[in-house]
DNA sequence: ATAATTTGTTAGATTAACTAAACTTATTAT
DNA sequence: ATAATAAGTTTAGTTAATCTAACAAATTAT
């Protein structure tokens, strides 16, 4: 029904517009790669098939319909990046790229039964949300590891982006969704972390990166 | 690389010149779906960029760049089959669907992950051989049932055809890759064969049937 | 308030993949 | 041998997705 790329272009809204609320074209083109005409010609088009509400120089924001179809189509990626970790052994750092493709396959019962295979996942796994199969997704509200402070027990839940050279950063410090943390100290300079998790005792985090950690308080 | 339409292309050229030797441009068009003048004018540009072998008025053929090429997709194609049938649970007939669109996939790790995890198979759940990394396929032939005479014992290794209606067919007689047919008779008038395999005692399966099963003779 | 910058739009082209219609070459049947 | 049919080719045109270049509107900074 709709091609690839247009597929790529709802997604890229529908991103953008969870993580910061108002989607311009500009963006939009950057994300997606291509030139600012391109987009702006594809938005009159996704406009006029429905899937976009667009009035020159305005923002942009997905119709119902556009929304749907595009938290769909992000299910489809989150459900393929947990299978290929959790049933094919990928490392996290190398699924993003299968699940760009794997997300514009047209099989209901293909995903249905990675979903079945994997007991209906609720977060992929960097712990970003999977959308329902009516395209709901609850987006829980996390804090980053930043805001916390010394004495702090907590246990990492999710990434606020999952670029695989941060992955690979993470995983050279062995560090997992689920692991638990105590924050030792905070350098007040630079607000740089001291950590201590599993058997990694006084790891310095620097403040990029605690804020990209998403975390839950224990306790 | 190439895109999927030019892939699909290759596929078609590879699989009718394995099983016709020689390849024109309609039996390619219908194939595909397409109207003869697309199919001729792509079948210009395969020329051009080498994948094809072709003048005017003459029956095509791969080059050795096109036919592997073509070989790897299959490969691709034949290895998501199977990993479907054997690790997700699908049915013979549910899979060529899902495959056709897996197969354009680039990835390499994650067809070699599939490869590994299935053990490196050399056939397809239809019994179809699939070529190895180079492209190269040994094609092994088998006798269809249909040559076989009363009282032989033969064992079931590949299909002719999958069409999802054949398969079905098998599926409602219990037929499988691998099981023991003994013939008990042969009908004169139509060449309808009666025989009995597993739990199954004096099926009548018509000509056509027949000489879509392929067999190996046993003893 | 106006100049500078950023953002968005339009116009004109290109390429890939497709079509219908018209035409040509090759094959087959009488 | 030639007419009929089948197969293949060319031409002209479409749509989707992209681009560059030129221009217009909106925002920001002085």
């Amino acid at each position: 029904m709709a091609s690839p790329t247009v597929e790529n272009y709802l997604k890229a809204l529908f991103l953008l517009s969870v993580e910061k609320g108002e989607v311009n074209i500009t963006e939009l083109s950057n994300l997606l790669q291509v030139k600012l005409p391109t987009a702006n010609s594809m938005i009159k088009s996704l406009h006029e098939q429905g899937w976009v509400s667009y009035e020159k120089y305005k923002p942009l924001t997905l119709t119902p319909k556009g929304k749907k179809k595009a938290a769909l189509i992000v299910r489809k990626h989150r459900l393929t990046e947990m299978y290929l970790v959790e049933k094919m052994g990928f490392g996290w750092e190398e699924v993003h790229e299968i699940a760009e493709q794997v997300e514009h396959i047209d099989s209901t019962i293909f995903f249905e039964r990675m979903d079945e295979l994997l007991g209906n996942p609720n977060v992929d796994p960097h712990g970003s949300p999977i959308p329902d199969k009516n395209g709901d997704m609850q987006q829980k509200v996390y804090d980053p590891l930043g805001v916390c402070l010394p004495g702090d027990t907590v246990k990492l839940v999710a990434l606020v982006h999952s670029s695989s050279e941060f992955l690979k950063f993470l995983n050279r410090r062995e560090l997992q969704l689920g692991a638990k943390l105590k924050i030792e100290s905070i350098e007040d300079y630079d607000k740089s972390m001291v950590v201590s998790y599993e058997n990694h005792s006084f790891e310095t985090f620097s403040k990029d990166v605690c804020d990209a950690l998403l975390v839950e308080r224990l306790g």
